[in-house]
DNA sequence: ATGGTCGATCGTCGA
């Protein structure tokens, strides 16, 4: 099976977009994130109507995450545990299908943290802290388990063109980058850098100062495999040429073929 | 060094 994560900036702004990428790639699963909808307000139907159901995690104004999926969504929790005063919309799972048995998949939007030395820096900490707990009990069930989307973390500097214009960036904080690590190393393989082990691979380039056109990129979209889902793991991609299409998010799809 | 561009929403925040 293929399973694809796409921040979309926007679901209203990109739903042409989206529907043409289902509709093209046909991905058994797509994680959202960055919907900025209510989930009344998420196009539901529009997606209904090409195949895939629809679980989504959204609030108004920004964030947002959704899992879409063309078997049936199962046993679906919205939000990250641990922090009842938390209220942002940035995490989703559920369960799906492949082969004969399921996978328990994550629809993530991990907090940007700028400007690094503010609350906000330190919620993004806090929330890593709280994402390694939540991976560490779902990786106590037998399903394989996968952790895709934004993860706000540029993992090294061969994930960034130009490196030296991130050092004072919370993606590429020591802090951000050391919990990243903290996190694989408990058992996870970047099914991107597992495949594609080069420089050059960017997931995202800003809207402003021709980044795309200089290729002035950044890999902060990730999928994570649990060893039980890494022993699946055939192929991954990403498709770049969406950002090249008109009204482009900033961000690219990433995708995983899992076997069976 | 600054400003550059988007989306949601309609002045301004978030990225």
């Amino acid at each position: 099976m293929i399973l694809a994560t796409w921040n979309i900036n926007g679901v209203k702004a990109r739903l042409e977009s989206a529907l043409t990428y289902l509709r093209q790639q046909s991905p058994d699963v797509i994680c959202f994130q960055e919907i900025k909808s209510v989930d009344d307000g998420f196009p539901t139907s529009a997606f209904q109507d090409i195949g895939y159901n629809v679980a989504t995690n959204g609030q108004k104004g920004f964030n947002g995450v959704a899992i879409l999926s063309k078997s049936p969504l199962e046993d679906v929790v919205r939000g990250l545990p641990g922090d009842d005063a938390d209220q942002h919309a940035r995490w989703i799972e559920a369960s799906v299908p492949l082969g004969d048995r399921m996978v328990r998949v994550v629809s993530l939007y991990l907090p940007n943290g700028n400007p690094i030395g503010t609350e906000k820096f330190s919620y993004k900490l806090a929330w890593m802290a709280r994402m390694r707990l939540r991976a560490k009990q779902l990786q106590q069930d037998e399903m394989p388990l996968v952790l895709a989307g934004d993860f706000n973390v540029i993992p090294e500097s061969v994930d960034a063109k130009r490196p030296a214009a991130w050092v004072n960036d919370a993606l590429f904080q020591p802090e951000s980058r050391a919990a990243w690590r903290t996190l694989v190393n408990e058992g996870f393989t970047d099914a991107t850098r597992a495949c594609h082990p080069g420089p050059g691979v960017y997931t995202f380039w800003d809207y402003q100062a021709g980044a795309f056109q200089k290729d002035d990129g950044i890999r902060i979209d990730h999928i994570l495999l649990s060893s039980q889902a890494a022993d699946l793991l055939v192929a991954s991609g990403i498709d770049r040429a969406t950002r090249a299409q008109e009204k482009p998010s900033d961000h690219v799809p990433v995708w995983v073929k899992l076997a069976g």
